[in-house]
DNA sequence: GAATAAAGTTCAATATACTTGAACAAAAGG
DNA sequence: CCTTTTGTTCAAGTATATTGAACTTTATTC
C-alpha cells in the first residue's frame, strides 16, 4: 500500500486513495460488524452503526445476500452467511505455514499433554492460526480466527516482550488493559515489569489472567530479530504445576526454532494497531 | 431476492438487478477464484480468468488487500488474507445449529468411535458444517467449509435420496459423475438404483467411493418432509465391518431425530444448483 | 548482458453505476 | 385502531468505477 495519493496537499487529513472502491469498503465494514457478541443486526441498526443511509444499506445487504455472505432471517434480522465458511476453508487448507507447523505442534502436544497454539501478532492483538488438542478430550470448536488481547494471554505477553517499548505503549493506549480475572495485569508499570521478567526468563507464563483456572506458557518465534509469532500451550491449573513450566518452555522453544526458518510461509499482516 | 428488475422486457435475458453493486460482485468473484487447488494468482491471470481489465483488477486487489482479505506475496503473487479467518470465526462461533448439534455429535462419536459429520445441501453439493473427531486420533485440520460432490459420499447420497428425481437429474447434469476410486458410481441409472436401495433401507452407505479405504454411513435430517441436512460418520474399512452398519445408522438416526426439531437454527442456503 | 517480451502500474477522461432523500408500504407497539 | 417505527422503492444527479494508452518494472531469450 504505497503512497495514498500523490497530489494530496502536504498536511492533508487521510484522503481516501484513488484505487479504493467505496462500495466494497462499505460492504466489508458491514461484514465486520457481525461478531460473536452481536451476530444479528437489523437494517436500521446497521445503517445507524455504520452511518450509511438505509437505501444504500439495502443495496449492500441484498448484494451480499445474493452471494450467500449474509443471510436474512424470517424476522428481518441479518446474519453472516455460510458461503464465508467455504472461503475460509480454502484459506486454511492453503495456508503454507500450517503444513510445517501442525506436525511440530502435534509432537509438542503428545509430549506435554496440553493444548498447543500457533499465534501471530495482528494489529496489536494475538491472532490464533491453529490449535492442536489433546486426544483424550473432545474439543470440537475450532479456535482458528480468534483474536485476543495481548496483556492477558501468554502468547500475547511473549509478543509484547519482543516489541519496542513505544509499540507496547501504542497497544496499551489503543486497547487499554481490561480486567478479565483477579490476576489480570491492569497496570501499565506492572505489565512492563512483567515483560522485563519474561525477557530475562525467555518465556511467558499466563496465570489465569484471561480465563479462571487456565494456565499457559508461550515462547516467541523469531527470525533474524523479526517477531513472526508465538508457540504456546495451555491447560488447567491442576495439570500445570509450576515445576513443569521449564520443561514445557523447552519443548515449545525447540518447535519455535524449527518454525523460525519458515519466515516466508507466515501470513503477512500488520503486527501493530 | 425478489424480482430482479420491474422494468425488464418480458423475455429479457438475466438483467442484473438494480440493487446489485457491480464492484462488490467483482470482488467476490475474485475472492472465490482462490481455491485449494489454485491458491495463488497473479494480476494478469485473474484479469484473464474473470474478464476484468487489468486496471480495474488492480483497484480490486488493492482494496481487498487494504482490508487484509488478500495478501500480496513478494513474488507479485496474490493469496487470500487471514482477515477472512477472523470473519469465519465469528460465523462459526455464532452458528446456532452447532450449539445443538455438537453435544449430540460428540455422543455419537463416543458410542461409535468414528468421525461424525454434520452436512447440509448447498447448490447440489454436500457442505460440511462440523466434524467431531475421535479422541485417540489427532486430526488437526478442520473440515468446516469443505464442499463435496453428492454422488460419491454417504452424506451426499442420503440427500439425493430425499430429493425429487428432477433435482437429482439437475445435479447430475450440473456436475456429472466424476470417478474418484474404483467403486465410485459413475452411471446415472446405477446411481438411481442405489438411491432407491437407500430409500428402502433408510440410510446410505459409502464404500470407498470418494477416498480409498474410507467407509461411511449417513442418515437424513428431515423436518416435516423438508430435507435439512445429514448426520454421517466415516472410518477406515478395517474399523467398519458391515455388521456394524445397522448399529451406526440407529445411532445417527436418533441424533438426526433430535436435530430435526431445530429447523429454524439451520443456516439458510440454496440446496439446488 | 543486451534486446525483447511480458507483466505490472499509473492517470485523466468518460460514462455508468452508486448514493440520496422523499414518498410509500408494512410491521410493531401502545 | 391509530401511531410509531422499520423496511422498501424510485428517479435524479453526481460522485465513482472503468477504460485504454503510456509508462515502468520484471522476466525471458539469444
Amino acid at each position: 500500500m504505497e503512497n495514498p495519493n500523490t497530489f494530496s496537499p502536504s498536511g492533508a487529513k487521510e484522503e481516501t486513495p484513488s484505487w479504493m472502491l467505496g462500495s466494497v469498503a462499505k460492504c466489508i465494514r458491514t461484514l465486520k460488524t457481525f461478531t460473536v457478541n452481536k451476530p444479528e443486526w437489523t437494517l436500521t441498526q446497521l445503517s445507524k452503526e455504520l452511518s450509511i443511509s438505509k437505501s444504500t444499506m439495502v443495496n449492500i445487504l441484498k448484494t451480499l445476500e445474493s452471494f450467500g455472505y449474509i443471510q436474512k432471517l424470517p424476522n428481518q434480522h441479518y446474519r453472516l452467511g455460510i458461503e464465508l465458511l467455504e472461503l475460509s476453508y480454502h484459506i486454511r487448507a492453503s495456508l503454507p505455514i500450517l503444513h510445517s507447523a501442525i506436525p511440530i505442534m502435534e509432537e509438542i502436544q503428545r509430549q506435554s499433554g496440553q493444548i498447543v497454539y500457533l499465534t501471530i501478532p495482528k494489529k496489536g492483538k494475538a491472532f490464533y492460526l491453529q490449535s492442536v488438542n489433546p486426544g483424550n478430550r473432545n474439543i470440537s470448536y475450532s479456535i482458528t480466527g480468534r483474536c485476543t488481547l495481548m496483556h492477558c494471554s501468554c502468547c500475547g505477553k511473549i509478543m509484547l516482550s519482543e516489541m519496542a517499548e513505544e509499540m507496547v505503549d501504542l497497544i496499551i493506549d489503543t486497547y487499554g488493559l481490561p480486567r478479565f480475572t483477579t490476576t489480570t495485569i491492569t497496570d501499565r508499570a506492572a505489565l512492563k515489569a512483567e515483560l522485563q521478567t519474561i525477557r530475562e526468563r525467555g518465556y511467558a507464563i499466563e496465570n489465569c489472567e484471561e480465563f479462571p483456572n487456565v494456565k499457559g506458557v508461550a515462547v516467541p518465534i523469531c527470525s533474524s530479530n523479526r517477531l513472526l509469532g508465538s508457540l504456546s500451550l495451555t491447560g488447567s491449573v491442576f495439570s500445570m504445576p509450576d515445576e513443569n513450566m521449564v520443561q514445557y518452555a523447552t519443548l515449545l522453544a525447540n518447535g519455535a526454532n524449527l518454525l523460525a526458518s519458515n519466515e516466508e510461509f507466515f501470513p503477512k499482516c500488520d503486527p501493530y494497531p
